[in-house]
Formats: C-alpha cells, sequence, structure tokens
DNA sequence: TTCATTGGTGAAAGCGCTTACAATTTCGGC
DNA sequence: GCCGAAATTGTAAGCGCTTTCACCAATGAA
C-alpha cells in the first residue's frame, strides 16, 4: 500500500527531469546548482511533500544525527530535567536522541557498548556511576565520542561533567556558620561514593577553616535513603543534646530528618536548622535549604561538548581532535527559611517559605 | 583511522571462506544454512567482534526498530515515569526510543511528522493534549502506526490510552462522602481541557447519586496552577464558612491549598480534610490522599499496543491489520491521612502520616 | 547408472541516498 | 566565430546489509 505512493529521490529527479545528483545536492544546498534548476526541483520537492529518507542519507553519509543518552533510572524525576538539558542542545544543534536507559547496574555499559557497535549514535552521554575501567576502555576503543556525567575517572583522556560537590558543601557548612550555628552535625551519603566523600570533605574543610574556636566536627555516617537515616538521626537525638544545625548529604535524607524533626516536636529553624543536598521538588516546597545541582545545565554542558566534538568531527579529518576536557559545575545555594538563624533573622525582612534567596554562586548562565 | 579496521559482513565472509549471503543468513538465524557453515561464521563473527550496522541493516529491511516517544515537558518529573513505562516495554520487545520532546505547542506535531517522514521511526507514542485534528488526520495518511496517551478524539479508528478520570474523581468523592464529609469543595482544572471536565464530572455525580439529603455541589473554577488557585481559596474561604473538605483536581493545586490552610492555621484533616488528583512526590511526602494517575503503566500500555501493531504489521502482510483499541486505565485512590475524618479515625488504628492504604480499585498488574 | 529432489550456497540486485569524476554547457575575451 | 575556463549537470560507484533466484552437490528412487 505504502509501496505505490513511495517517493523517493528517482521519482524526484524523473519529475524535474534532473538526475538524482542534482535532487540531492538541491535538498543538501550545494553551490553548485544552478538557482533555476534548484527552483524547479524544489517546486517538485514541495508538490509531493517529499522528505528524504534519513537511514539512507546517514547510511551513505556514515553518521547518525543521533547521540545516546545512557541514563539508570535511580531518581526518576530527578534526571528528567538532565534529559531536557541534553535534548535543548541536542535539537538546537540537529541532533537526535535515543535513550538508553539502564535498568539494573548490568545493562548500562552493554547497551552503551551495543549502541555504538551497532552504529546508531555519533556520540554518548554516560551518566552512570558504577561504570567501570574495562569496559570504559571498551568504549574508548570503539572510538566514538562520548562524555561522561558525574563520574571521576583516572585517565585524562576523557570528556567528564561533573558537580563541584566540595565547593557545595563548603558554601552550606560556610552559610550555616554565618548563620552563627555552632553544632552542625553532618550527615554523609554512601562512602564508597565519590560524591558523599567530596561533599564530607567540604563540609570538613569548612569547619576546619571557621575562625570561631574549637569547633566540633560531628559526623553520622549513612548512605543517602530516608529509611537509613531516621533511626541513626533518632539514636543520635536520644543520646546525645540537639545539634544546632544537621546539614544532610542529600534532600532524600533532609526529608527522613524533616519528618523525624517535626513528629518529635523540634521546630525547623527554632530549635535546629535543616539543609540538605540536591534540590529536589520536594524540598523547595517544604523551604528547606539546599544545594542545588543544576541539573538541566548538567545535561546542556554534557551535550555541547558531545556536539563539539561531533562538529568537529565532521567537517573533516584535519582540525585537530578537540582536547578531552572536565568541564565543572557549581551547585547552586538555595537559602531558606529552614538555615535562617532566628536570632539573626529578626533583623532581616519576612522570609515567606517558599521564597528562594541565591546566595554563594551567582546563578550560572544557562548554556544554550 | 576507523576506516581501516572497520569490519563489515565482507570482511566476514571474505575470512569464512563464504559468501555474504550466507554471512547474513547466520546472523539472521536462518534455518538453511549447515550447522557447520554457522558455527565457522559464527567464530569468525566473534574473533572480530562484528557487530551488524544497524543503519544498513534498516535501510534495507525498511525498518527502523525504533519507535518515537513525543512529549511535552510540562511536568518534567511526572513524565519521567511514563518514559520509564514506555521504555521497559519497547526494549523487551527489541525496540528503541527516539526521543521528541515538543517544547512548546508548536513543535510537538511538526516533530512528530519529521520523524515519521523521515522514517526514523516505526512507530510513534503521543502525548500532546492539544494536538489538532488537522495534523492528527496529515499523521494517520502517513500510514505509520501511532498511539495517543490520555487524549481523546472523535474518530474511531485511532488507538488510544485513556485515564479514567472521571471514575478518579469519582471514587475519590465518594470516599470523602464516606467518611462523612457533608461540604467537599471542589476546585476544577482548567475546564477547557478534557481531564478537568472528567473529573469535574465524576464530583458531580459522586455527589448526586450520594443519598444523603440536600449535598450542595461547591464548585471553583481554577486551573490547575498553584498560582492561580491560592487567591481563590483564600477568597472563599474568607468569604464563606469553611468546607468539611476539599477536593483539588490536581496535585500542584492541594499543595498550594496544602500551604494556604497551615498558614492560616486550619488544622487537616480536623478543620478541613483535603485531597488531590495525580500522585506526585511532595503530595505523598506530606501524606496527602490523592488519586495516582499509573504513570508507568500508562506508558507501558502504549507501548504494548504500539509493539502489537508493529510486530503484526512485520509478519508479512496477510494478518489483518489490528483493530484499533481504546484502552482505559483507572486511578489508584491512595487514602491518607489528610481526608480521615477524625470522628471515624478515632475508631481505626493510627495512620502514620506516610502510610498510603489503597482502597478502591484493586491495584492494576503492571503491564509486562 | 540416471534423474528428479532437496538442502546449501553464491551472484547480484536492490534499499534510498551521496559524491567523485566525467561530460556537457555557457561565456568572456580574442 | 573560436577557445579554454568556469559553471552545471549526469553517470555510476559506493554506503553495509538482505534476499531473490539460480546453481551445485548430494541424496534417494528407479
Amino acid at each position: 500500500m505504502r509501496k505505490a505512493d513511495k517517493v523517493t529521490v528517482d521519482v524526484i529527479s524523473q519529475k524535474a527531469g534532473v538526475s538524482t545528483a542534482t535532487v540531492s545536492r538541491v535538498l543538501n544546498d550545494s553551490p553548485l546548482v544552478h538557482p533555476k534548476t534548484k527552483r524547479k526541483v524544489l517546486r517538485i520537492v514541495q508538490e509531493l511533500n517529499y522528505v528524504p529518507n534519513a537511514l539512507a542519507r546517514n547510511l551513505s553519509l556514515n553518521r547518525t544525527d543521533t547521540i545516546g543518552a545512557i541514563l539508570p533510572w535511580v531518581a526518576s524525576g530527578f534526571y528528567s530535567e538532565l534529559l531536557r538539558g541534553v535534548d535543548d542542545v541536542a535539537r538546537a544543534a540537529g541532533y537526535h536522541i535515543i535513550l538508553g536507559i539502564c535498568h539494573d547496574r548490568e545493562q548500562g555499559p552493554e547497551l552503551a557498548l551495543k549502541y555504538i557497535r551497532e552504529q546508531r549514535t555519533d556520540g554518548l552521554i554516560i551518566l552512570d556511576p558504577v561504570l567501570d575501567e574495562p569496559i570504559l576502555d571498551e568504549i574508548r576503543r570503539q572510538n566514538v565520542p562520548f562524555v561522561l556525567i558525574d563520574r571521576t575517572v583516572p585517565s585524562q583522556h576523557v570528556n567528564t561533567i561533573m558537580i563541584d560537590d566540595f565547593n557545595g558543601a563548603r558554601n552550606m557548612t560556610r552559610h550555616l556558620i554565618e548563620e552563627g550555628y555552632q553544632n552542625i552535625l553532618f550527615i554523609t551519603g554512601d562512602l564508597q561514593s565519590y560524591d558523599a566523600r567530596e561533599r564530607l570533605r567540604g563540609y570538613q574543610e569548612a569547619i576546619e577553616e571557621s575562625q570561631l574556636a574549637q569547633k566540633k566536627e560531628l559526623v553520622i555516617e549513612s548512605n543517602f535513603t530516608r529509611e537509613d537515616v531516621v533511626p541513626k538521626i533518632a539514636k543520635y537525638v536520644e543520646k546525645n543534646l540537639l545539634p544546632d544545625a544537621i546539614f544532610c548529604s542529600n534532600d532524600e535524607m533532609a526529608l527522613g530528618v524533616y519528618r523525624y524533626l517535626l513528629e518529635n516536636d523540634y521546630k525547623i529553624p527554632d530549635d535546629v536548622a535543616l539543609a540538605g543536598f540536591d534540590g529536589i521538588d520536594t524540598i523547595d516546597f517544604l523551604g528547606i535549604t539546599t544545594a542545588k545541582i543544576p541539573m538541566h545545565d548538567l545535561g546542556a554542558a554534557a551535550a555541547r561538548l558531545l556536539v563539539d566534538q561531533l562538529v568537529k568531527g565532521r567537517s573533516g579529518g584535519d582540525t585537530p581532535a578537540l582536547q578531552p576536557q572536565k568541564v565543572m559545575l557549581q551547585t547552586e545555594l538555595l537559602i531558606r527559611k529552614s538555615t535562617l538563624n532566628p536570632k539573626k533573622a529578626a533583623k532581616l525582612v519576612e522570609n515567606g517559605p517558599i521564597q528562594t534567596k541565591l546566595v554563594g554562586e551567582k546563578r550560572r548562565e544557562p548554556l544554550l
């Protein structure tokens, strides 16, 4: 049924009375075709509503105009912003996105390799914290441009987009100190993960550098989950005096602590201040201070890096390959009511629970 | 650089001492190749780590193994579950997903058409509430299978996955009535939208059918946004007596109302009960009753429908085309503390704020 | 031994597009 | 009006895979 009306270059060239070569040239805006011919061909193209078959085109050009996005699906809502960022710049550059959701630990690398080997993608954006070296080598060996997100890698010759967890945590801690909090409890994430270690380091650095005397460094080790943190904070609070402030390594844990505190009639921030890290919706709604990870920018930056490589690679092999880059994005310190010390706050204008004030780093210009 | 080591069917056939036809047959598991030959070829394939080029394969087969997902990016986190659902069943069926995010109203249909015309996809899943008829016709004319999500369409011959907004809202209202609430305020979404109208209808139906005498039907018209609803609810509460319960057409508005109520020292549910619709994270955290839209299933159902069509279409043209289907998915009534009438609740076991109880429809078996 | 059969296999023609190269036309300058 | 260069256009060979159809070697029956 479709077969009959399938319109290809040949059909066009026939009707226009030119060769397929000319049609192709017209379609690709080649300068070496006579304006008159061009008009004629374009008219037919319009008339028949012709659009070149991408597959054939790509096969011929040895290019797919597609980039693969390999993502885990850990925190669904969280990553979607990232995807949006990738899409924004990729689309602007004429690239499509093929989705590679790695459901479990195994599938991620598999998928990436499959896409590459099948040559379905021109490049890859990989967000997979547990990608191990051998796989990475395998990927690199394929000679396809790729960008890693939020993943440290020993080898230098890899494009990477990172979050500056260290500075994010340090700034947060500084903020708490500036607000006059003295005993700041820090709850770590899973210390296996690089992010968790960096955030801890940031906290420690800020504590150390603080001029105030004998700051105590208070740390509870947890694992980024709500379930794990609640009993720990409960036990801690019962055994010790309540700290001035609690800084959780991520928002998820902050939510757990938040609930615990409210249920036990502690007032935030009057009895204890609370801060998280990530910038998820619920934290936003509750008016809890956090260090927001610029997910959109993260995706956009990755895509930008990748697209640059691809475009460079396309324009002849003569231009030298781009040097692999490491980009570091800053978090955004969103100060909310939950960390505004009432003693100081009295002097300030009233802060609504949702109102967000920007302190610390300036807002990054959005990429793209 | 890559050129030299590019391994194709020819290379394989050469090394194996057979023709490319045979290699192809081996790769496609054709029965008419001698086991011995097959083994030989497969060994070489392994050895050279050969994977067929998808582009060439697809061009030849006139098929892409790809389905396009056209989505708006209205509520980022919300749709990601849907995408996951699509991915789950699509991948299981051997299809890839190419992402089509329509940023603004214009781009959606454009994108869909582009993908089709370029023949980048075998089929399409479209979630776009404002897709208009002409475009739809155009899409249909392309003779490519597609499925519409949450979008009513006059014409019968279209695959559609719908949410049963009517029943969802009716069940919610029934629940509120059962809990003994008498004055139930309903806040509508943008009544331009079909969803909004259906939810209103469900509410009205439940009110009407309730045996209790002279139920008043209380309706405030809003538009699904927090900004719009807050002043309206404020004005309403100031002018009238507080209703028993407030049922918002979506969670977003419920959040607005929630905040308003708390800020004005109304206790939920003691002074007034609160319910939403959608099932977003924050509502979950706050322990607010809602009708959860099964986003994952929505995507999975759409993908299932599409994949069935595609597979059917693939297996020779003799099998009759599948009849277009309309699938209706039920929402899940998540009853939380926010609508448990204290007078009745006294008899019940204490309900923690997060605890979710399932009432009404049984949990749908997840598709796939 | 000879003649259909029947697996197995290979040659070659696509799939729909691009592009190097050859062929043709056009044109200014003589 | 003629010539070579420049401007257009056409021819045909790919891109890497599938698949039709023809071909060949076994195999069994006669």
